[in-house]
DNA sequence: TAAAAATACTCCATAGGTATTTTAT
DNA sequence: ATAAAATACCTATGGAGTATTTTTA
């Protein structure tokens, strides 16, 4: 039994002519004549009754096309998803966010999904690093987002580097600081009479802040206000004196505070799969998507 | 794109290996690896990421395989059907039944079905055989059981006899009528004092009553109680002292009257096809249950 | 180095074409 | 007599086997 042979039935069971559904099946007559019969030996009874030129089913070959019909539509659809597959059209897409990639990328990678590719099941999941790490070797996730430092090197996994981002001491317009700051760049002990705000920082960070500005500088001491969110932080930054250290790209509505010295730190963003394994068509247009957010 | 190739895709999920899926396959691994890569090529994309000697589904992998798994399915779903459709274990079929026929064979034939052909779809209509037949040449119905004198010759018809059944005169255990019989046959004038019930009879009943008895026994006279249920009748006529008139094996129960001259009616019952078309295989059922019901 | 998958080639089964016969109108 | 389906026969594509190479653990 095919999917041909199912197709010719249907087509004579349509016609109730062999010779017209040759036709409309780009075949001979006698190549159709015996696909069918091919396919009535097969089930062990005729499906049609050749009634002089006429051919019609039998009540056996009624309950048989009503399968065979579902069995071509389904078949074509097959097809017809593995094409929309390819072009990112449909498809799931699984992916890990590491608190910054997150912060930024989540809302306008969704929102563009939702409207350039509304038929594609995005999941997007959130987390440290590590954990992301063990859902993608378990195929929980087909890649990550994270901060490219905070992934220990490893045979099995694949680093692309996205977009490296500048970090910032970033806070309202009308600060008192920033009138202070137009003369000369800001002491560190300047900025630690206001708030703090951040999301969770990479070890990484804490570390560079230690080895800028001192022991007066550790994380736990200077960051009053810790949020996932990185939205809600800019919002109550640019309400309140609270200073906000963030990746400069997470606020573009917020001021820079120059602080002496610079503080120099860079966020590296990149993409992580598992090496050897082809990646879902969606992948690649994210990949686009996030090189387009990142370009400033 | 191939069922047995959706078949290898199955298989070579669930082992990983191409080896192993050839050996289950009953295929060569070469043969296997060449089917993959076609249904690959066919859809444009990669199925399985080779990992060494591991091959494990890709993301577009996963999602063919759920559609073909369900295809394949469907597939067998098809081919047992088609078997239990052959044994008449399951399929449809709808006859229709001729007055006598249907109240003598409804009931017995719905119970044979019901209890020995539990999946089969059986439907009877029942009515007068000049609406049987026109449904039969729409294919409404697959077959009729009537009375074939009732059939006018058509070339497009195949009537096929299955049994002759003897018409009688009968009434309850200790009516009047019995105790006169017991000397001699009774002429027609005694019965007519009492009720006469029939289910509708054919224009050769009445011809036959005619020629038999004399214009007194004109069927719209003499018969009193009619009605299609020969069910009801049977037992009024065991209540009362209405004398039924039908064929003698609708009411084993009554007993016979003897009349002279002899009633020597008959009803012919058989099945009638059209010419050509293959009968649906609970046909053949319905023939053999018939044949042994009407044995007697 | 050993085991698995891919490739190269060969072969054959079968789907399809052409020519012809059979069948039904 | 004509038009359609079945059959006979032939061809060729592609699926499957064997032998071999390539790859990877």
């Amino acid at each position: 039994m095919t999917l041909v042979q199912l197709r010719h039935l249907v087509s004579l069971a349509q016609t109730g002519s062999f010779r017209r559904s040759a036709e409309a099946l780009f075949l001979t007559q006698p190549a159709l004549s015996r696909s069918i019969q091919a396919l009535e030996e097969e089930l062990g009874q005729r499906l049609f009754d050749r009634i002089g030129w006429r051919s019609e089913l039998t009540p056996f070959g009624r309950e048989v096309l009503a399968r065979a019909k579902r069995l071509i539509t389904e078949a074509e659809h097959l097809k017809e998803s593995a094409a929309r597959l390819q072009t990112g059209q449909a498809g799931r897409l699984r992916v890990g966010l590491g608190s910054g990639p997150g912060a930024i990328l989540t809302a306008p990678v969704l929102r563009h999904m939702a409207t350039h590719h509304p038929a594609a099941q995005v999941e997007f999941a959130r987390g440290r690093t590590a954990l992301l790490e063990q859902a993608l070797r378990e195929r929980r996730l087909d890649a990550l987002v994270v901060d490219i430092r905070s992934v220990p090197p490893s045979a099995d996994l694949l680093v692309q580097p996205l977009a490296e981002l500048r970090g910032a001491f970033l806070c309202r317009a009308g600060h008192p600081l920033r009138a202070e700051a137009s003369q000369a760049p800001l002491p560190f002990d300047s900025l630690r009479r206001y708030p703090m705000a951040s999301s969770p920082l990479s070890d990484e960070i804490g570390r560079l802040l230690l080895e800028r500005y001192g022991p007066q500088a550790h994380l736990d001491d200077c960051i009053t206000l810790r949020c996932e969110d990185i939205g809600t932080l800019v919002q109550v930054v640019a309400s309140s004196d609270a200073i906000l250290l963030a990746v400069r790209a997470a606020a573009p509505d917020l001021l820079e505070l120059p602080v002496h010295p610079p503080l120099n730190a860079t966020a590296r963003f990149g993409l992580v799969t598992l090496v050897g394994r082809s990646e879902p068509p969606l992948l690649e247009v994210l990949r686009r998507l996030i090189a387009e957010l990142l370009r400033d």
